[in-house]
DNA sequence: GTCGTGAACGACATATACTATGTAGTATA
């Protein structure tokens, strides 16, 4: 039953849509209720077959209706509502949902007066102008309506963009619109900035005191396709590749609250709203003021609004209405990441697919200021991989390297090794115990069972030399699902031996994923590494990324190595990646005898 | 649909921009 609780929430999901269409309201009750449900049933973590009907009543947003429907949906797989539903509602017709500008109360007029029950359908009426001669219509809707069905219809099924694609090119957006005259500020806001895995659109806010020129810049951007709207505050566009883009321009002393507004969490402003209409404040994009009279009580600064809101500053990454609220409330919020001193998981150009020199990445360590660097190019048993004269010789250049360097930075000569489908690992475990650092990564065999994903890396945590687990999951952004593993197998077997598990801050990756780490909250005895995977010396900064992952997942810095408190100053990473060494020559045991 | 209050019923997520039509639908966080 691993996928009883996917099964569900496509059930619920289902429901909603439908019920959407039979009822035709944007704002219904009970669509909401569904998608409530669902949402409190994709943050549980036990399998929901082990479940009663009362248990499952227990949980938040689930009644008794619900609670059949899912019993229903896993004794019999089947639910007698949704079947109803599905033949009320046939696919052509909510299909027709998917055109953009056609809501459910359009929907519903244009089957009820007009007959239309298919795209086919639509394309008839609109050729034969029928659409107008509704109450409502008129030519421009006949028009728009068209185009955006010959937009549907060429495009398919509109995916969501990986972060590894948005953020590049929102990023170049930013600096596109920062230099247009005039323009104060511009900021990256919306599921970006929250720093989601996928985003729906790109969302940016910029300060100028004339938003025209600003609309302009974005509107004959190359990137930019076609524009959907544009206004005085806000402009939307799309770009050739179909990501759409959202600009807000605003006053420099609204900064704040539309900053606030445009980051999201579309439910964390709701909830935030909420407590303003309860403190007898009112809180729009542009300030939060007085309910009675409007004086405005905050509006530059974030900071400021949730200061008159009774809160502390709420990262944004945060900004979920998963609780950090409440915790914001009671103060306690998860602790941000501190500097970050080092990194264990970067390639130079003795891989296959590194770009950059031993100097240069070690250039960029120094600038970075970081205490210590493991050089962990690709083993033998990876297509990028390499033999042992080439990290032999290697090793003499780190060794080399080292000694001019002196104590400045600490260099580890380590070594990514590839997980075998059985667990086994490059080399000897001779030659491996000669390396200051061993990761270990599953690279290739994506399609094993659940029992024998968990136990190849088990058996991999428990060979003498290897200190980390590299990109747990495996997993692509966008391009492939993640391997499947019992986690709290692998929890338990990292805490057993004293294995870190990496958190990759490359953009296609970022594994393990915040849904992974946010299980591992509590296990106090796991200890977790955020890593570059640097395949040049730029791509440094990408730890960074693992540190923003990490942060959404709440993961206390205190269970991560590199992340240390700013006035640390690096000594306990240094302690760490002295241990390190120590295992990698002494093995896990004598380790264990040391550290107790 | 769910939930809390009181045992059946009302409340339930806010506030705004843009577009096309002439008040309301659709979309955004």
């Amino acid at each position: 039953m691993a996928d009883s609780k996917q099964d569900v929430l496509e059930m619920l999901q289902e429901l909603a849509e439908l019920t959407r269409v039979d009822e035709g309201d944007p704002q219904s009750f009970r669509v909401r209720a569904y998608e409530s449900a669902a949402e409190s049933i994709a943050a549980q973590a036990t399998d929901l077959g082990r479940l009663t009907a009362a248990e499952l009543q227990r949980i938040d947003g689930i009644g008794k209706s619900t609670a059949e429907k899912i019993h229903e949906l896993l004794a019999t797989g089947k639910v007698a509502r949704l079947e109803e539903l599905r033949r009320k509602h046939p696919p052509s017709v909510v299909e027709l949902l998917r055109i953009q500008g056609l809501g459910p109360k359009a929907l519903k007029r244009l089957r009820a007066e007009l007959g239309v029950e298919s795209i086919a359908d639509l394309r008839r009426v609109l050729a034969e102008h029928q659409l107008r001669t509704l109450k409502g219509f008129g030519p421009r809707s006949e028009e728009n309506l068209a185009l955006a069905l010959a937009r549907l219809e060429a495009e398919g099924a509109v995916a969501r963009t990986p972060i590894s694609v948005a953020l590049p090119l929102a990023t170049r957006l930013v600096a596109r619109l920062a230099e247009v005259p005039g323009v104060t500020r511009a900021e990256l806001a919306g599921s970006l900035r929250r720093f989601a895995e996928t985003i729906g659109d790109v969302d940016i806010l910029v300060v100028a005191a004339d938003p025209e020129p600003v609309m302009e810049a974005l509107v004959t951007a190359p990137a930019v396709d076609r524009v959907l709207g544009r206004g005085a505050a806000k402009t939307s566009v799309v770009t050739r590749r179909g990501t759409q883009i959202d600009l807000r321009v605003v006053a420099a002393h609204q900064f704040g609250a539309a900053w606030l507004y445009f980051t999201g969490s579309k439910r964390h402003n709701i909830t935030l709203r909420q407590r303003a209409l309860a403190r007898g404040l009112t809180l729009n994009e542009y300030a939060l003021s007085e309910l009675e009279g409007g004086r405005v009580v905050a509006s530059e600064t974030e900071e400021d609004i949730y200061r008159a809101l009774g809160l502390p500053f709420i990262p944004a990454v945060l900004r979920e209405d998963a609780g950090e609220i409440e915790a914001a409330e009671a103060g306690t919020l998860p602790r941000p990441m501190g500097t970050i001193r080092g990194d264990f998981h970067v390639h130079t150009d003795v891989s296959g697919d590194g770009r950059s020199t031993l100097a240069e990445v070690v250039a960029a360590a120094l600038a970075r200021d970081y205490r210590v660097l493991a050089i962990t190019d690709h083993a033998e048993g990876t297509l990028s991989g390499v033999g042992r004269e080439a990290l032999l010789a290697q090793r003499e250049q780190i060794r080399a390297l080292q000694a001019a360097l002196g104590d400045r930075l600490r260099l580890l000569h380590g070594v990514e090794l590839n997980i075998g489908p059985a667990g086994e690992l490059d080399y000897d475990l001779e030659f491996r115990r000669g390396f200051d650092f061993c990761l270990a990564s599953v690279h290739d065999h994506f399609n094993l069972t659940r029992e024998a994903q968990t136990q190849r890396i088990v058996t991999a945590m428990r060979d003498p030399a290897v200190r980390m687990i590299g990109h747990p999951s495996a997993r692509m952004i966008g391009g492939r699902p993640p391997i499947e593993l019992d986690y709290e197998v692998l929890f338990a077997a990292a805490e057993e031996t004293g294995t870190a598990l990496e958190v990759n801050g490359g953009l296609p990756r970022l594994d393990l994923s915040v849904e992974a780490l946010r299980r591992a909250r509590g296990r106090t005895g796991l200890r977790f590494v955020l890593t570059s995977d640097a395949h040049q010396a730029s791509e440094l900064e990408r730890s960074r990324y693992a540190a923003l992952n990490a942060e959404r997942a709440g993961l206390p810095p205190e269970q991560v190595v590199n992340a240390a408190p700013t006035d640390d100053d690096g000594a306990a990473l240094l302690r760490w990646s002295t241990q390190a060494e120590a295992v990698a020559v002494a093995g896990r045991a004598g380790v264990r005898e040391r550290l107790s």
